[in-house]
DNA sequence: CTAGGAGCTCGAGTGGACTCGAAGGCAAGC
DNA sequence: GCTTGCCTTCGAGTCCACTCGAGCTCCTAG
């Protein structure tokens, strides 16, 4: 019946409230994303805290601008380990920041040249020039190389819309 | 000797040329992503042209945009196909673009919430309050929680700096 | 003649973050 | 009693874009 007693919450109803799946929240607390003991109640179910909700709203905005889950453990190592490592929690989400901010960039300069091919081929086809200056399997049309070397980058996904539990 | 005939170009020049690794270039192939079969020489080596050059830079940027290869084969399906399917090409590079801002506009929201909870932590430290109001494990200052549900969605991944062939 | 390097094919492995399914426990409602 | 529904554990599967390795051929330099 996933009792609705006011400040403790069934795995079923985390989920609701934080939209991730209860399989996903089982497998966070594998992974030792929770700042804390998932404490069970008599018959070994999971009961959850008003504050797990919250650290799971900071979580979702971590992984949802990239930090990848180990990262985000080690963050909560780090509040776990309580008062006093402030500046290296501060660190950590600065360089987070930092690297989000270097896939934002890489990602505008790929979506410009992509906006200016689009501009390309839109010109092209209100002048009804039908094939001529942008054949594609000339690539002549393709104004902005791509940036030099630098090692491979993964870029993101918009996988997107995957369903939630359901 | 990866003969350097001025516009035709063995796999190892191609690669150097794109920073894709030879292994990446035979597998984009495979996946049909090239614009004509590439085409061998005598003894069976890959040769590319110049052209092929041009539509890689085109290809990385996408990617690089985060188009899934998939949507780029079918763009290369059209190129294939000839003239005659312009406003086709133009629609599926205008739904990428799209889909480019969305995923852009969801990073951007979750780095802002970030970047507030990294001033907090800031501010705090600032004047010295040594752990009272933003401790984490009571979540209370994680001020923005994540957008309402609307299917979970895969955020990018900076795993960055892959190496490249070498 | 030998060594080295570039290329070939094929098939398997990787990593991250889930995602799913099987097999079972327990409580409430019909 | 039986069904329904939520929960448990554990292990395996999925997806994507590579990435790697083995075992081979071929050419050139020394």
């Amino acid at each position: 019946m996933t009792t609705t007693t006011d400040d403790l919450l069934s795995i079923g109803e985390l989920s609701a409230e934080t939209g991730l799946s209860a399989h996903t929240l089982r497998f966070y607390e594998q992974e030792n994303l929770f700042l804390n003991e998932v404490s069970r109640d008599s018959v070994g179910r999971r009961v959850y805290r008003r504050a797990d909700v919250l650290w799971l709203h900071l979580l979702t905005r971590l992984r949802d601008s990239g930090m990848p889950l180990a990262d985000i453990a080690r963050y909560a190592d780090l509040v776990r380990a309580g008062a006093g490592n402030e500046r290296q929690r501060l660190d950590l989400l600065r360089e987070h920041r930092e690297k989000m901010q270097a896939e934002m960039a890489r990602l505008t300069a790929s979506m410009e040249a992509v906006a200016q091919k689009i501009t390309l081929y839109e010109s092209a086809l209100a002048e009804g020039k039908p094939e001529q200056p942008w054949q594609d399997d000339q690539g002549d049309c393709m104004v902005v190389p791509p940036p030099e070397r630098s090692g491979r980058q993964q870029p993101p996904r918009y996988t997107g819309a995957r369903q939630q539990h359901g």
